[in-house]
DNA sequence: CGGAATCTTTGCAGAAACTTAACACACCGT
DNA sequence: ACGGTGTGTTAAGTTTCTGCAAAGATTCCG
């Protein structure tokens, strides 16, 4: 779940962004003022603050520095009350990963949100990997034998990928399900039939299965 | 280290793009108008150039144009206060490798800051680039096929930029909403829409693209 | 202000992929 | 050996994804 920290002081505007928050699937919790703020980001670690300028006690010029001082990393999006602040956040550069300008648009406000997440969460990603007669190529999304071309489907890939990630590991049919299906509502039934299409197209021999194995009652073990 | 030189006058936003690019690891420097900048530039051999449009002495527009004439090929960043300068840095043709508008967010700024970077690093600083029979000149932003002119509208061009710079990797629709279009505030079904566009002027049988491949469930991939 | 170009949205149809359900078989403790 | 449980596989039903065209909205420019 992310987590979101929304430090705001007026009442109205806190409670209209918690909600909205909320129902766009994000936990969300309200710090009033600058110096609330600033020991809720040290003790949790949030995904994202969203950080009012005017603020009582401590504005949010203050409350981005001393975080950023103290080696928090957390993303911040600054919510400035008029462009000539913008201005400022630019100029101050606090560490700030973003602004919005009040008013700003509900759509406005979940896009910026959504680009500073996305833009956080990239890991470093492996180009390609090597097992058996295959090369799964990530970058292209691409599974080759023997230099050959095999088509994967966009799950199969992903969960292919999944296994490489935690070769060695049993994962279980929940887990996979967790990390391959965004919204897990499905059976977890679905893992075998996936697992069975991936290894027609990974294996020597699908009946005996060399690279995604099942380890009864615990999931799938990838050995590659 | 990466050295970038900052050309900013107003102390406020010179601070604050040191502070900040120091806190990314670049080493900085700043100048604080055009003559001291064009003398900087010419001592020291910088990986990146901020140029702020408006400065007093000699404006960004001339620096640019005379460390071009000089043989300098740092990659300069234009910083431009409207969009109607940014036109310009265009038109002009005075050889900078990219613009922001103000205000812009630090997002978007660091992204930008990367890209050139990126650009730069790769052993052929490409100026245009060819595929199948197709000719794109970045500098012109003009798309040639058999040399004749094809007319590509602007999210077009960005759009086949984008993609001839990430040649070989999937690109989600989610990457290139963010890539091409500045507030990704639409629907991603945008990005189809001007895929099939693009495919109708490159490919040469655009219901069987060999260019712009789609990858279903992941996104798109450039193969040129 | 008005017209033209461009961009975005919408809707549909065909194709591809996903999920479900069912059955067969293997495993395991008793 | 036997029943219960977990797994492999297949095929059908359903959903999702994509390409494209056309309409609506926006921006640009004189």
């Amino acid at each position: 779940m992310t987590r979101i920290l929304v430090v705001e002081d007026e009442p109205g505007i806190a409670l209209g962004l918690e909600e909205d928050l909320m129902l766009e699937g994000y936990a969300v919790e309200v710090a009033a003022d600058g110096e609330i703020a600033v020991r809720r980001a040290r003790d949790v670690q949030f995904d994202l603050i969203l950080l009012d300028v005017m603020l009582p006690r401590k504005d949010g010029f203050q409350v981005c520095r001393e975080l950023r001082r103290g080696g928090i990393k957390t993303p911040i999006i600054l919510l400035t009350a008029r462009a000539q602040e913008a201005e400022k956040v630019l100029g101050l550069q606090l560490g700030a990963d973003d602004y919005v300008t009040k008013p700003f648009s509900p759509l406005e406000l979940r896009a910026r949100i959504q680009a500073v997440l996305r833009r956080a969460a990239q890991p470093a990603a492996v180009e390609s990997y090597q097992f058996g007669d295959a090369d799964v190529d990530f970058a292209r999304c691409e599974l080759r034998r023997g230099g050959r071309l095999v088509e994967v489907t966009a799950v199969e890939f992903k969960l292919l990928a999944n296994f490489i990630r935690s070769r060695g590991r049993v994962l279980s049919r929940q887990q996979l399900l967790d990390r391959v299906w965004a919204d897990a509502t499905c059976g977890d039934r679905v893992v075998d039939t996936h697992v069975s299409n991936l290894r027609k197209k990974i294996e020597e021999n699908p009946a005996e299965p060399r690279f995604v194995v099942s380890v009864r009652g615990m999931g799938y073990r990838f050995d590659g």
